[in-house]
DNA sequence: TGCAACATTTTTGTTCAACAATCTTTCGTA
DNA sequence: TACGAAAGATTGTTGAACAAAAATGTTGCA
């Protein structure tokens, strides 16, 4: 016998769930803890990470603490120099457009590939984050919304199938949080992009791919422009301190 | 008065160069002898490494031995897991199709770049590594073609002007030569490349963009098949040890 | 004052020995 | 043979220590 079918989570809603399981090492404590504070904005990019410091604050030793490091660093999170130790990473102008050139790259051949039916897309995988992130929204709460729009664009990029892409996917996107620690005002900047992630996913789930094409161009070019320019006015005021 | 015009490397070529200068980390150090190991081959694909042995082999401290496998990890030169240490990475055939479906998006994608005009090109940078990988064939040494052969593929992606997707691409080129190390026959592997490159290269240069393309295609398609069944047979092997 | 050379302090790079936690292997028993 | 417990090997983590490099502070001189 069969139990009744109940309404689940829709794709990639769990992820966004914090982990039950505590982390199996020390290090990988400790570098979750920092990650969060950067996202937090209580370490702001370009701050330095003193090794003993953080070996005191989160009661580890100094190696553990390297271990740590070493693993924001391979995420980009945290820039290194020998003998100088790491800090968190800054965004320039230039890595901005870098990123939302990439971006295009990767989301419209992704609407390509649904265009010529060389893959297929779960509806619920476009329609989960948007949902999720109008919620946050009318909640108020920018930094769930900004990941959820984030999840959106991952989840469009995932019909392509090539899981390197999806890591590097991954890494863009983790960028993009780094980029919106920039912004003043974060709902001033996220708010628009909820009700078109609406608009392009009615047109990709609707098959209006050349409609959807121009649309998510014209959004990746806007949220560009306002991201580096948030970016730069950030580096002026790091260099008059 | 300037001096005589003389002879000097094409670009790139001084990248394969030895650097004189010795790294300045132990750590670092370590990383670059371990690396060297798996490309000679001495270190094959699925071996482990233990901490201890390294530790004593390379006469340095455990922790930097550790240093130095975070450093390899984030190069996907080795594979991790929590309790269980690090070996070195062995592709899967999953592996080849997902790498070999991103070089025909990042290669060809460039040569539309260029067929548009949107992007300009050095010729050296397409005719030195076609040279390097010719003599190196003539020299018999397979291991330097095949070095030579990846820098004339990434050289076409750096057109894109991306730093990340060139960072990326140099990622895919580095799991390619763990590729290359399942090859049973390097030279009846790489031989025919050089021909296919050195008629891909003046064919760009010489801007008939569409048959540089299809032959492009056909190169990457061939070249999958070919490595996908040497990782494939290596796999098996390993099986049966 | 401005600045260059030197001395001091701080921070990172690395080692070592030790122990806890977790695999792996071995081996005795049912 | 199958199972499971004990023994052994390997990884995770610590804390103290010192060398080496960088940052900071100080002095002396033009």
């Amino acid at each position: 016998m069969t139990r009744p079918e109940r309404a689940r989570p829709g794709s990639g809603a769990l992820a966004s769930l914090p982990s039950l399981a505590p982390l199996p090492t020390a290090a990988e404590r400790a570098a979750a803890v920092i990650r969060e504070n950067i996202f937090e904005g209580k370490f702001q990019p370009g701050t330095a990470l003193p090794e003993a410091a953080l070996s005191q604050a989160l009661q580890i030793s100094r190696n553990t603490v390297r271990e740590a490091f070493r693993a924001l660093m391979s995420e980009h999170l945290l820039t290194y120099e020998t003998h100088k130790g790491v800090a968190v990473r800054a965004l320039t102008v230039a890595d901005v457009h870098d990123i939302y050139t990439l971006r295009q790259m990767f989301e419209t051949s992704a609407i390509d590939l649904l265009d010529s039916g060389r893959a297929e897309l779960d509806p619920a995988a476009l329609l989960e984050p948007v949902a999720a992130g109008e919620a946050a929204g009318a909640a108020d709460d920018w930094v769930t919304a900004g990941t959820a729009n984030l999840r959106f664009h991952s989840n469009l990029v995932s019909v392509h199938g090539s899981t390197r892409m999806e890591e590097f996917f991954r890494r863009l996107m983790t960028e993009m949080r780094l980029g919106f620690l920039a912004l003043e005002d974060p709902k001033t900047f996220h708010a628009p992009y909820l009700v078109q992630n609406r608009s392009i996913a009615d047109k990709i789930i609707g098959g209006r791919y050349d409609e959807a094409r121009t649309d998510l161009t014209a959004y990746l070019e806007q949220a560009k422009t306002e991201v580096a320019a948030a970016v730069a006015k950030q580096s002026t005021v790091d260099d008059d301190r």
